[in-house]
Formats: C-alpha cells, sequence, structure tokens
DNA sequence: TTGTAGGCGTTATCAG
DNA sequence: CTGATAACGCCTACAA
C-alpha cells in the first residue's frame, strides 16, 4: 500500500518534470546506472563501446543527469556566486555590470554558470543575512564577493570561515591572496596632478558615499587641503550627477574642474551643465571615475580614470578558476590611468 | 576498516566545507532530524518551544540546511534561470542589464536568486545546448528566456517541454500565455508618424540585425517604403552607431531624421555626427530605442521609444512567480511610447 | 569492464 | 508532538 503511494507519486513527479532518471534510464539499457555514471565521467574505466552506446541512447531518450543529485555529495557544484553591494536602487549599476560582462565571458569558457546576489549597500541587514545563508548553505561552487560595503565584509568573512573558493574584488582590499584590486586613490590623484598641471585652481569632488579614498587621492594629486576645494557628496547614478551640478552653482564659488566618483555622475553632472549653458571643459573641465563604455561616445567625450573593468571580471573568473583547482593566488593589482578625452 | 575510510573521508569534508549535517545537529540537540527538519519548515506539526530552542541552537552551532539535499526531491528550488542572447560581444548589453535590473529587485523580494545565462545570438550551437542541459538537469524552479533568436525559441520550446514555469520576454511572441511581450512594430511607427509630423522627409534607418519589425513599423509611420529611405545595418552597440553615421554621410543621399534600433546606436551616431559638425537635431533628428536610462541624461537628451525595461522585468517575475504558483497566465502586453527629448 | 550497494543531506510518510 | 526510515537521483568504493 505504502509502495503504491510511493509509486504514485513517482509517476507525478515525472508527468511534471518529463525528466527520466538514471535508474529508469540504465534499466531501459539493460546496464547498471554506475555504467551510466561512468559514461559521463572522465574518471572510471568503461569501455569505448558502451560509453558511445550510452551517450547516443541519452540524447535519443533525453536523459539528463539531475544537477542537484549530481552536486548533492560534493562533486561538481558549478556555479559562482557573484555578490555586490546596491548602491543606486533606481537604475542599473554600469560598474557592476561592465564586472557582470568579464564575468560572464570567461565563466562560459570554464563550463561554469553565474549567479547573482545584489544586497543593500547601506542597509538591509536582513537580505544580507539571506546571502550569508546562500553561502553556507553550499549552493555554489565558488563565490565572487565586490567590497566596499559592511555587507561585503560580511560575506566575505562568511566565505573564509567555510573554507569556500573566493574572490575579493575591490579598492586596497588589504589582503594578500584570493583579490583583484584596484587602487582608486591612485587613480583619482592622477586626475588631480592633470588638473594641476592644466592650471586649473578651483576644483570640486563630486562624491558617492564611502569613497574617501578617491577624494584623498585627488587632493594628493591637486596638492591641496580638503578646505581648499569645493566638496559634494549626492549620491550614485545619473539624477545625483545633476543635483551636484546645481550646488556647484548655487555655491557661488568659482569652480573650473570637478573629479566625480564614478562616469554616471559625471555625464548627469555635464547633461545639467549644458542645460545651463555652462561649456565643458571650457568653463569647467570634467572626469569621471570607472571609465564604462558609453564614456568614450558621450558629448563631449567624456576623460575618466579607467578601472578596466571588464579585465577585473575576467581576472576575477581566473583567480577563483585556479583557486577551485587548489592553488593559491597572490592578490593582483589591475593597473588603472587616466584616459583623457574631449571633456576635460 | 570500511567504515573508519568512510568515516575519514567524512571528517576531511567536513573541514572542506566547515559544515555541520542535520544528522549531526540533530543528536547534539538530542532530537531527531525530522524534528530538526519540521523546525525550518512551516508545514509540520512542531512546538513553539522546541522550534525555538532547534532555531537558536542553530544559529550557535551554524547549523544551515545544505542547498542541494534540500532541492534534491524535487521541494524548493528558488533559483531563477535568465537566459538571453548576447548580440554585441564586446560590451554590456544595455537592454538586458535595464531588465535584469528589474528582475532582481523583484525576485529579491520573493526570495529567489537570479542565475544568468547568456548564449550567442548568431551562433554557437554548443552553449545553447549547454543552456537547454542546464534547463532539462532540474537545477532551476524556473526561467526567463528573452526572445529574439534561434538559440531563444530552442530554449523556449526546452522549457515548455519539460514543464518547468517559464516566462518568454520579447517583441510580439505570438502565445497567449506566458510572455511579457512589446511591440517594437508599434514603437517604430511612432518615430516614423512623428518625423512625417514635424515634416523631416529624408529618413534612414539604422538597423541591429533581425528587427525587421521595428524597419517596418518605422515605414509605417512614415507612410514610404523601402526604397524610399536609407537603411544601413552595422550591428549593435555604439561603435555600431558612429560606423552607421559614416556610412550615412558617404552615401552622399540627404538626410535629415534617423531611427535607431537602439539607444547604443543612437549615442555613437550623435557622437559621431559631433565629431563631423552635424548638428542634433537641427541637420538631423534622432530618435533612439529602448530609452535606457542614459539617454535622458546624454547631450543633447535622446529622444527614443520607450519600452519600460526595467517594468518588463518586474512584470516577468510576478508572472513566473504566479506560474510557479500553479496559476496560467495571460500574455500582458507592456505599452510602449515615443518620448521626446532634446535629440529630435 | 561491469554490477552491487552504501552514502551524500534533506524532506515526508507513517507509527507511536 | 516526535522519532524512525524510506525516498530523492547520483557517484563511487568494492566486489565480481
Amino acid at each position: 500500500m505504502r509502495k503504491r503511494l510511493r509509486k504514485k507519486n513517482k509517476i507525478v513527479k515525472i508527468m511534471l518534470h518529463g525528466k527520466i532518471t538514471i535508474k529508469e534510464f540504465a534499466s531501459k539499457l539493460g546496464v547498471s546506472t554506475a555504467t551510466v555514471s561512468r559514461a559521463f565521467s572522465t574518471k572510471g574505466r568503461i569501455s569505448e563501446k558502451t560509453r558511445q552506446y550510452i551517450l547516443d541512447k541519452a540524447v535519443e531518450l533525453g536523459y539528463y543527469a539531475n544537477f542537484h543529485a549530481k552536486s548533492l555529495g560534493g562533486n561538481d557544484n558549478s556555479t559562482i556566486g557573484l555578490f555586490y553591494p546596491v548602491i543606486n536602487s533606481e537604475e542599473p549599476d554600469y560598474f557592476i555590470d561592465e564586472i557582470m560582462f568579464g564575468l560572464n565571458s570567461r565563466l562560459q569558457m570554464a563550463g561554469k554558470t553565474l549567479q547573482v546576489n545584489p544586497f543593500p549597500g547601506l542597509f538591509g541587514e536582513d537580505i544580507i543575512e539571506s546571502c550569508r545563508e546562500k553561502i553556507l548553505s553550499g549552493g555554489m561552487g565558488g563565490v565572487v564577493i565586490v567590497s566596499g560595503s559592511k555587507g561585503s565584509d560580511i560575506l566575505f568573512e562568511t566565505a573564509k570561515s567555510v573554507n569556500i573558493p573566493y574572490v575579493l574584488i575591490g579598492h586596497m582590499v588589504g589582503i594578500d591572496k584570493n583579490a583583484v584590486q584596484f587602487d582608486n586613490e591612485h587613480g583619482a590623484s592622477l586626475a588631480g596632478s592633470y588638473f594641476r598641471k592644466i592650471k586649473r585652481c578651483h576644483p570640486a569632488y563630486i562624491g558617492g558615499y564611502l569613497d574617501t579614498p578617491k577624494k584623498q587621492g585627488f587632493l594628493n594629486g591637486l596638492k591641496l587641503t580638503e578646505d581648499q576645494i569645493f566638496i559634494t557628496h549626492c549620491g550614485h547614478g545619473f539624477r545625483a550627477g545633476a543635483d551636484a551640478f546645481l550646488k556647484v552653482i548655487n555655491s557661488n564659488r568659482h569652480i573650473d574642474c570637478v573629479l566625480c566618483a564614478n562616469d554616471a555622475i559625471a555625464m548627469g553632472f555635464i547633461s545639467a551643465a549644458k542645460s545651463n549653458d555652462v561649456k565643458i571643459p571650457e568653463d569647467i573641465a570634467v572626469i569621471g571615475f570607472d571609465d564604462i563604455r558609453p564614456s568614450r561616445f558621450f558629448v563631449p567625450a567624456l576623460s575618466s580614470v579607467s578601472l578596466r573593468l571588464s579585465t577585473i571580471g575576467t581576472q576575477a573568473v581566473d583567480m577563483i578558476l585556479r583557486n577551485i583547482n587548489g592553488e593559491i593566488c597572490p592578490t593582483q593589482h589591475v593597473e588603472c590611468d587616466l584616459v583623457l578625452r574631449e571633456s576635460s
């Protein structure tokens, strides 16, 4: 009786998923499940003939090994999780999208698949907790964490604690292995020295949040101190940039050059400037940060501190792959540089 | 002896993952695994007292249910796969990114997690096969497929065949359920009629690939035929737009308005135009397609056919959630409209 | 080379 | 309300 019930359940599931299990498949071919398994595996001896036979039959009968069953024993596990803080809830984050682009292109070659896990950059403890849980529950074979928020740190610690392969992406993350890092401070200083060189001496810095290194680098390059320049923080994104422009104007200070914490801010800034008949770069020279793809096609083409985002993505994949493979990987430094275009 | 070996293996694994299993956890608390399971489940009677006790102990001892084991029985399965054709291999696809943004914001609320699966839009059968496999191997609880390529069709058929919850996103997908669709042809016709209305009678259409509906809609709105306008296809992305501008110029035809197949193309076009001292919109009025976020901050602000991409994403999630819940969902039509800004 | 059977970590059924 | 135990679908050590 009980058996019947079970059987019935089974049938229902088969209808639902349209899937055939290894047991059914094996018995249909008159071989054991072990042999089937071996046919799909690289290890384990099996005659080439039966392997081919099984493989052929598999496509004929539509047999596919169940993902979860495969992963259960601690084998396989081809999914890589990406965790990143959301710093602008009203539009896509081009910084992340560019990194993701790099990640994906490489991941695909490696037969891995990407799982994306945004979490609130500033608040939202509960969501971070759910991210922790995802890591702890063993659902993925590796994680890539974008640093820059409290949540990032928590997840980083979590990953370390369970010994799952991980890679940290971020500004001077301060660890000597398993990280791909860049130097915001240096990048910003490049912008600062450039302005100094071209004799623009009334600078402004338009920040997002939590980007002290950029501000500091800018000051260093400028050879100025914090009280000698105009600083404002309006958040991230285009709108923030436009708002920042208004703040600059309303400050009644003479400003002739600005560094923005990212390219979207810079574009928003320029957009607002144009609407107010302020000429870029004649009146105000502007430099963005990240050098996302649209920047070079912006009008005027946007100068920017290039972080080589897409490269960072591919490097992160290379690293985590080696990490999965048991190698230890020293932290990589991706060089940044200043790309001068029309806006400055 | 064998047992010892097994045990040893087990220990190794425990070290590797730093994880405690339900069995170990249960015995530590002096309860059965069933009780532990029930403590985390909504169904199944359990006294509030023991539940609390178990929950507390779980955080104390760091017990987290294994993801794959949970999903194995066909329960749970909270991952949603997104499949989309890559039409530009050199930069992020802003169309997709915007949809993904919408998807993610909604998915998070539902406790689901997104897995992204790009596949080549034009060739690359092998990768599509690997996508099929992902669907067939039961690794996810639902799939969202962006239509518009042969691969999309294959994956769509695959999803249907295994009875996995799915949603199709695309232009007039021609199915009456489980789809969120928009009408490129109508959108383009809006642009066409607008140009006609403002008396721009020397139009060009800058296409990507496979976007006949847009072209046709444009012609309809224009009330012209294919041989009466300039048409060129340069691919997708900024670079393509810039190339297209050159083609327009070199054609030596008088052109005074253009519709581009997406906003990136339009921006690239305008960028090249500016470099060649062609005034937008005075000399050439341009309208883009999709209305991605940067468009309104472009200089000049870009007119565009708005597809409400992010909304499409959230709707797709709502639909697949209901779908998972057993409801059948009639196809949704997301209205598109023409957003006029400075570039036209 | 192939088959047998135990284990992977949960959930759900069935008895108590 | 709780415990024992059979699935879930696959992999692999061991035996044949």
